[in-house]
DNA sequence: TTATATTATGTTATATTGTTGCAAAATCAA
DNA sequence: TTGATTTTGCAACAATATAACATAATATAA
């Protein structure tokens, strides 16, 4: 039997989980926003997000190009990228600054900033909400006077797989 | 009379530091770490440097490129990503992810991950090493079995200066 | 329901950032 | 000085992202 749904939400998502339930949730979730909030999840913007979904790891908007066209047709860079827009906009999405490259957001909705874990051997990512992390940043920040809007923390190094040889 | 050098440190420059001082301590440094490492820091490599510490604000490797064509001539952009390579290699400049831009090490030669304030509004940026923040990063990260390579932590608000006005 | 406004998408072109590969020049070491 | 190594010049190109404008789809109001 598989696991429940949604384990990446503290930390990396064991190479045994059901991923479906990943890809089943994120829509729900997409879908229950934008009706909140009265935006429209268009066909193709569902398409997006279910490619950004198809693993847990990060995907460049060109490399996500490539596979709307396999599936839906005709797209331009352009489409992605308003798809993109818009899915962050609704904190369905992230993007990840150090790699140019976007994921689904483990805990859409949540007003958040995430903390994300790069693996550099498999690309695993996982995504953190540590408010020790975030506190701390807040606090150094504040000591000099600075006001924080959007935080960056990306961090790259071996997941815990990569690092025990389970993947090399 | 003007302040002492490199006030960059612990946070913001103050507007009225001397900033020669910040250039001639950062070219120096520089100076010392190629004699030690037996690395050559030749004329373009030093010019590009100088132009990163033009002032206390990440600046993106095609303005440098337009510097650098008005200072010395002819110049095309692997020279200036061959030179800020170098640099980075020896710690005397930072690449920014989150804006795709460069700026120079305040701490060059000690081995660190800083984390960095950007404000939205003057682009003044400061560069601070709490050890608070890379701590609760590493506990966060080694909680999921994550092991830390380099972190990227870029901050983006509003800086002192403009948070109270003094520059709007 | 039709007319109108708004929003979303298609399309083409272009901007921005960064890299590759190879030749020429400068520097170093013997 | 010779030969090896490193640095720079140069040309082309790759990857990422945006602008501008036309068309299509959807929502809203009469």
């Amino acid at each position: 039997m598989k696991k429940p749904a949604a384990p990446a939400a503290l930390g990396f998502a064991p190479s045994d989980h059901d991923h479906d339930d990943c890809v089943r949730a994120a829509l729900q979730a997409a879908e229950a926003i934008c009706r909140e909030r009265g935006q429209r999840l268009t066909a193709l913007r569902r398409q997006v997000l279910e490619l950004v979904w198809s693993n847990h790891r990060p995907v460049g908007a060109y490399a996500l190009l490539d596979r709307l066209q396999q599936v839906s047709g005709r797209a331009a860079a352009p489409t992605v990228y308003r798809a993109l827009d818009f899915l962050q906009g609704l904190g369905l999405v992230h993007r990840l600054a150090s790699l140019n490259a976007y994921a689904g957001c483990v805990r859409p909705g949540e007003a958040h900033t995430g903390q994300f874990l790069i693996c550099t051997s498999c690309q695993a990512l996982a995504e953190l909400n540590d408010p020790a992390v975030a506190g701390a940043i807040a606090g150094s920040a504040e000591a000099t006077g600075f006001s924080v809007g959007h935080s960056t923390v990306e961090i790259s190094g071996l997941c815990p797989d990569c690092r025990s040889g389970v993947r090399s």
